[in-house]
DNA sequence: ATAATAGCTGGAGTATAGTCCATGTCAAGA
DNA sequence: TCTTGACATGGACTATACTCCAGCTATTAT
């Protein structure tokens, strides 16, 4: 199936704009039909739904386009894909304890904060 | 006791036009001394170490003064603070979720890597 | 006395990630 | 046929968070 930038703006909660944006950066290259519109096929939107994932977590586009590019390349970059994998999810498991270190300390502060009122 | 902006951007490994851009802002104001030297307090140094936690976990300095707006205005915020504070705790705890959305993504992405190789 | 060091201000410049706008094409419905 | 809607492009603009620079003053070391 493909889908057309419309659609995917509606299903998939993201601006035409930023669509275009993404696609002029090499972040992702749909298709395009006869009249250049642009077609993004079923791959392309699970491309996308990764590439929010990765946002949602504070990736930048940069770090994400190195992904996007080893995929161009095909099927030898799978290794060095994978280690990227692997330092993203280094980097969360860190930023969960930046998180819980932050969350202890605002207990703290609120706990305080309450004894003050 | 007080610090001259050099030491703390030794002590606290942050550059001297970041903490002048936080006092532009309007984050922190530390005093001066008779040549206009900016003089932090530990007052200061804990609001600063608070501040780098909530950057931590990528709270918008817009948010993080919205805080300090409130600080400045002494003790009859408190209650207001608290509001801030339980706010910050229900995003950071809802952030948990999505990096562990994502890093149950990746793991089963990079299984599925592994079997290609 | 001079030079190096540390600080000041105002303002310009940068990177990231969009967002908006003018203008133009194409297809389908009234 | 004409208008509306969906799409296209190129380029300007915006917000956030710094970062750098020119030009100045004050303190300290030699």
């Amino acid at each position: 199936m493909y889908y057309r930038i419309g659609e995917i703006e509606k299903n998939m909660n993201v601006s035409i704009d930023t669509l275009r944006y993404y696609e002029k950066i090499g972040l992702i290259c749909p298709e395009r039909d006869e009249h250049d519109r642009r077609l993004y096929s079923d791959a392309d939107v699970a491309w996308l739904e990764f590439i929010f994932r990765l946002k949602a977590t504070h990736m930048p586009l940069k770090e994400i386009k190195k992904y996007a590019e080893l995929r161009k390349q095909g099927d030898e970059t799978i290794a060095k894909r994978i280690d990227l994998l692997e330092e993203q999810r280094t980097r969360l498991t860190q930023e969960k304890k930046t998180i819980d270190a932050c969350l202890s300390y605002l207990e703290t502060k609120i706990t305080h904060y309450k004894t003050m009122i």
